[in-house]
DNA sequence: ACCCTAAATTAGGTTAGCCTAAAAAATACA
DNA sequence: TGTATTTTTTAGGCTAACCTAATTTAGGGT
């Protein structure tokens, strides 16, 4: 079992991504999709048919196996962490951000999936319970550093990072908020987080908090 | 100036580090460290001279161009914060972090690089204090952020922070003015400060506007 | 039912990146 | 210095992933 290319894992997404309309996804849909011409979609699904990912019947497109949907949903988890650690960490901007994450998700492991998956921990509003659930008991949450955003109530910890691409930061460092600093989360409810320092007690939002990184 | 294969960023990587213990690397040397057939790193670094990064001559061996070097020197950098990224804040074994950033330094952009390092923080041991300076200028710092207390009349902002020393602070949340929400300062003689609010309209002193930080 | 058009496939071409085997060049040493 | 050995290159082959052009198929309109 070879891992699958880059090209082959975008056919699958694309794939899955038109087979949200409609059930059997065209070659002339997926051509547009994709940039490519008719030609090479015909050759890739056949591959991919080869494979076992498709359902390929020839003049009446194709739709994804059983495995081939797997693939599908490991590419769609992975780009949206990706995603979200480049823009809510990082600060990245969203067009850019989607461009790089959607060359990385094809070389993450498994593991590092899962470790940035807990580092992130659960957006409230993108992700279905069910599904968070399941990631958070699979995921080894033994993680040192997490963005205070993901932080427990009541916990303390030690400042590790302060995101430094802009001016907040300097103002989080004037008032102690500053790598080697201890801080406990009092309370927050995944929108305003109460913080209480050596220096004082303060509230940030969701933003902000993500791009402080604290050790617990 | 189309952009450069992952194999080609890899061979450029790998001369650039047999270079450091010998002037010319020799076919053979790049053809164990690569895992590669020799006739196969013969015809890359062909590849490499006709686009001017490196320097080959037939039967003597390569070495980079100033060209070649840079681009070795920045795939080399993001290896170093992608692997620092994936141990020091995933925990992912260093075997595993080494093959994963191996595999993403080639897709990352230039923006999502600076802003890694940024994030990861400079190790003064490695970085110089030139590159230090360079990264924190480059980054994009357009968003002001600012304490009410200096912002301009007239303007509308979004809180991010506010410090929260006294007991107003649950006053103010109700009023909305707690982080996420927006404000717009209608008038201020530096001494009282009027602000209108989703809530309403108010009016706070200077102490009061110094401890809440707007992002206009 | 038939034809026409649009969509899809096949046929055949290219390049990068790999390979093996044969040939050529460099080097080592007797 | 000449030859044996090692290193490197060349020659030729393969596959994936792209392409264009030609052909085939499906489906709609009359």
């Amino acid at each position: 079992m070879d891992a699958l290319s880059e090209s082959a894992e975008m056919m699958i997404k694309n794939i899955n991504q038109l087979a949200a309309d409609e059930k059997r996804v065209r070659t002339s849909d997926l051509a547009t999709k994709t940039e490519l011409k008719p030609a090479t979609v015909t050759e890739m699904i056949q591959r991919l048919g080869d494979l076992g990912l498709v359902d390929y019947e020839p003049y009446h497109g194709v739709h994804l196996t059983k495995q081939g949907q797997h693939v599908a949903d490991v590419i769609e988890h992975r780009f949206n962490i990706l995603e979200r650690f480049l823009t809510e960490i990082l600060g990245v901007g969203g067009e850019e951000a989607a461009e790089v994450a959607c060359r990385m998700e094809h070389v993450l492991t498994r593991d590092v999936e899962h470790k940035l998956t807990t580092f992130l921990g659960v957006d409230p509003q993108k992700e279905s319970e069910l599904f968070c659930h399941k990631i958070n008991i699979e995921g080894n949450n033994e993680h040192k550093y997490l963005p205070l955003s993901n932080f427990e109530e009541g916990k303390t910890g030690v400042v590790k990072l302060v995101f430094e691409n802009n001016e907040l930061s300097q103002i989080l460092e004037d008032k102690g908020i500053k790598p080697g600093n201890s801080l406990m989360l009092k309370k927050s409810d995944n929108k305003i987080y109460h913080v209480e320092t050596d220096e004082g007690d303060f509230s940030l939002d969701r933003e902000t908090a993500t791009r402080i990184i604290v050790q617990n």
